[in-house]
DNA sequence: TGCTGTGAAACGGTTCACAGCC
DNA sequence: GGCTGTGAACCGTTTCACAGCA
């Protein structure tokens, strides 16, 4: 079912594109042929889950048999848009952003970078992967003379929402935001936020509460009572 | 109310999160109140929703006036169990792992890298951040002797699972985990996956749909139509 | 009056169970 | 028989609207 504009749940997105990366990798190892089953724990997730995310495109498997390997790839590739090559600035080459420049992660899935933007002048003009860093001042010529729609941000939290500012006024619609601030957009951009210290901070809580008690993790809360002001919990 | 054994909901525990960093900014500024529409706002999130979040750890507001900042935030860290300084291990010392060995959002949160562990025997013994690197072969004897519960994997995708079993036999009870594969592990222990590959392709696809029509991004689609293969710049 | 705290309704997403097809 | 596709039940989350209190 499901021919019409895209009502693809958000969550549904998510995990076909982790599907996909999986896929990619059966692909190269020559595996032809996978059940819902075998794909879900690949990717991790469950395949009840995973037949109704891929419902929502399309009937792209055989009943009894499974899904074709190199075809469902290449479906979610047309549904996601995927394969494009897509052009992406990066602003702030701090270590994160030096970190993305090189990341394969991001040109294995269809992107490149194609610019890289620093308010220091003392790293303007160096080269960071055939990359020639640009001044604060040539952003806009830069995002003009690349075309690219997407950037990611790697500031610091300060300037986050003025460089934001100047990145949508030169026709940006995407942004990645590793900056811990929220940014405000107009409705026609998207903002994606990953904060690193977020992410720790969410997996310490979950390590120190689903363990029924306390979970090993307590045992470093006592070690460290000893001269503790607060308790926890 | 809920003053009973942490029934707090998932979501929940992510904003929650995002709160605490406000609050302590708010601090650090000055503030000293905030109403549920303001700290709302500056957190990205909507004041109802704020207000039901903070309901169910405790009535830490004051109705008609507003919330204390830094009592808030304190009851956010006890809730949490931030500012513990946990001891957290890297494994892969690559662009990434450099990049997170520095990242200051780990050590406001409360966390601090004590090991760095990478395969490459070239690596062993360099130093980064004051840290020395540590060989393949010394992860179990590092985590023994930091007594870290929590660890960072920055490795290949390849190599991520059998780091994982070791690190789980080490009594590592977290995983934050950057290589793009689904790690398996026992129950009790909890991973969190982050894929930056990933984030900026779910963000992609945000950017291609959503706006009723093809948004601004099959601008880009068109202009790359010209020749196929055509790359930009 | 103004803002918090919270039940209750509405929503979206996940899980279940089985019909449908090879 | 086996595995996909999918309606329907289930569950967690969000939103709403207003009661409760300074």
């Amino acid at each position: 079912m499901s021919d019409a504009e895209s009502p693809i749940p958000g969550a549904t997105v998510a995990r076909l594109v982790d599907y996909l990366a999986v896929l990619t990798r059966l692909a190269d190892a020559g595996v032809s042929k996978v059940s819902s089953n075998e794909l879900a724990e690949a990717a991790g997730a469950n395949p009840a889950q995973l037949r109704k995310d891929l419902s929502h495109l399309g009937s792209y498997g055989t009943r009894g048999v499974g899904y074709d390997v190199s075809y469902l790839q290449i479906q979610l590739d047309q549904h996601l848009g995927a394969g494009l090559d897509l052009p992406v600035v990066i602003v702030g080459v701090g270590n994160l952003g030096r970190a993305l420049v090189n990341h394969t992660g991001f040109s294995s899935r269809g992107f490149k970078v194609v610019g890289l933007v620093d308010a220091d002048p003392a790293l303007t003009g160096e080269q960071v992967e055939g990359l020639t860093i640009v001044g604060d001042a040539g952003l806009e010529t830069l995002i003009a003379r690349t075309g690219a729609t997407i950037a990611v941000i790697t500031t610091p939290a300060e300037v986050a929402q003025q460089v934001t500012d100047r990145l949508v006024a030169s026709g940006i619609i995407g942004i990645l935001n590793f900056a811990p601030t929220a940014l405000s957009v107009p409705s026609n951009v998207t903002v994606r936020k990953v904060d690193l210290g977020s992410e720790l901070q969410i997996l310490a809580y979950h390590c120190r509460v689903p363990g029924s008690k306390d979970s090993l993790l307590s045992a470093w809360n006592e070690q460290s009572n000893e001269l503790a002001g607060a308790d926890p919990l």
